[in-house]
DNA sequence: ATCGATGTTGCAATATGTGGCAGTGAACGT
DNA sequence: ACGTTCACTGCCACATATTGCAACATCGAT
């Protein structure tokens, strides 16, 4: 009886390519099994599909699904590739505790990219980011509104800082944050490596309601120096590997919860 | 909306007519067995229908249905390939206008993006921008601070908006804007699509000490229908082919100068 | 080097498109 | 009243397109 928004079971093939060609300009890759299983059709239908669309010109083909051709993004690009199996993981962690209509805060980085990318399927969300990326790849998911937090813009995290994003921050309700950070201490905190960073996230936690961090497992080797303020009152860690059961336990002591994901 | 809801027991045909119109606005695409079962008319009527309606451009037929006509701008990274060479051209006279130690406003839109590109050799400039993609282009480029203006996301500009954005602007002492448009009015204006873009525009021209606008020759054979304010405030326009000589002598006597690329 | 996932190809099944033909019913003229 | 015309429709048979399956080739990560 519902003949709308969410894709009739067999949905007609130009209805497919337009919905592959929107993901990919979302996502800038697609996978044969995700489409597959979307539009409920056979994996060779999606690769007569792609290879359709690739004579086109309009993507290219790669092992297990395709890209969209570009004029390549420098730099951060390269270090959301490390691990991106475990930040995938997380991405889906994180967007599974996003409800309909919230208001959600994605702080800069590549896990929270990795979360961004995980959320494009979801519908009616109000986005808030200071991240150049986030903005423009979630900016293209239907039924986002997307509000851009403007500022000086750091080229190491293409995402915009200082006083101006700070105040633009505090005009938001948030119902759920996700903050990067710089690594997971011994002492079961999270830390930072500049003050700004720091002071800034320590902000969020107190404007959101739920905040959790999202730290890959690269993370735990490393050591920064700033603690963040208001840890105790964030809601959770999402990590994509157990961290050493002493570090688990004192996270555990201090009030967030250790989420694990695979 | 939908008095219809239940199934008309025999519809005529200029009604299914109008609610097959209906459906291709709302879902983009209809099949014939979706139809036929809604109508309760057999499948060969419905693509009677469609036929007729295919005849009259109202739609197009395809494999089990039909869809309707590109609804959708193409993609901002489409777009940006059309006249690539004449953008290219204004880009390079655009840059040639800028100085070091400049602080530059660059509008949003394909021509602009173009004009960035040929600034990514230019040192020691501050930037100012609502675009996305402006923003994450220049933020690498060395020598460059790049302020973002925060805003709610226009997913077609892919940049900032709305009364925020408006609110960071006026905060920027700007020695010289790039700004695009519409189209190129038959007396000599720079026209838009949108009342909030003419506005914003005729704003940053007061602000600005010198505005040029960047209008690629595709612009030429379009009208829009709103008057940018301040236009003969403007210190130019940038064009990367001649327009009808009339054209030109109009947007002289109103003062900008006319400058065209190669 | 091996194993699981992915890509390819031919083929059969199903769905869809096309054209012809006949039945229906309304409009119209006789 | 009757018959004719005509638009519209459904049914049928056949042509074409699309899809899924299965067998086999390749790729890629351990």
């Amino acid at each position: 009886m519902s003949p709308d928004s969410s894709l009739p079971a067999r949905a007609l093939a130009p209805r497919r390519h337009e919905e592959i060609l929107r993901r990919l300009g979302v996502q800038g890759s697609v996978s044969v099994a995700e489409l597959a299983g979307f539009f409920d059709v056979s994996r060779e239908t999606i690769r007569r599909d792609l290879k359709l669309l690739s004579d086109k010109g309009q993507l290219g083909i790669v092992h297990g699904g395709a890209a969209r051709f570009e004029p390549s993004e420098p730099a951060m690009s390269l270090r959301s590739q490390e691990n991106a199996r475990g930040k995938a993981a997380i991405g889906r962690v994180a967007a599974g505790l996003i409800r309909n209509g919230m208001v959600v805060f994605l702080d800069s980085g590549t896990t929270t990219l990795a979360v961004a990318q995980a959320m494009t399927d979801l519908r009616d969300l109000t986005i808030c980011t200071a991240s150049l990326p986030i903005a423009l790849l979630l900016c293209h998911a239907p039924g986002m509104r997307v509000h851009m937090l403007g500022g000086e813009i750091d080229p190491g995290e293409e995402a915009a800082s200082g006083i101006d994003m700070l105040e633009a921050m505090s005009r938001f309700r948030v119902d759920i944050a996700f903050l990067g950070g710089g690594a997971l201490s011994p002492d079961g905190e999270v830390t930072d490596f500049t003050r700004a960073g720091a002071e800034q996230r320590g902000r969020m936690i107190a404007l959101a309601a739920k905040t959790y961090f999202v730290l890959d497992s690269s993370k735990f080797a490393k050591l920064t120096p700033l603690r963040i303020p208001n840890f105790e009152r964030a809601a959770g860690v999402i990590v994509d590997a157990k961290p050493q059961a002493d570090i688990a336990e004192a996270i555990a002591r201090k009030g967030p919860e250790l989420m694990v994901a695979s």
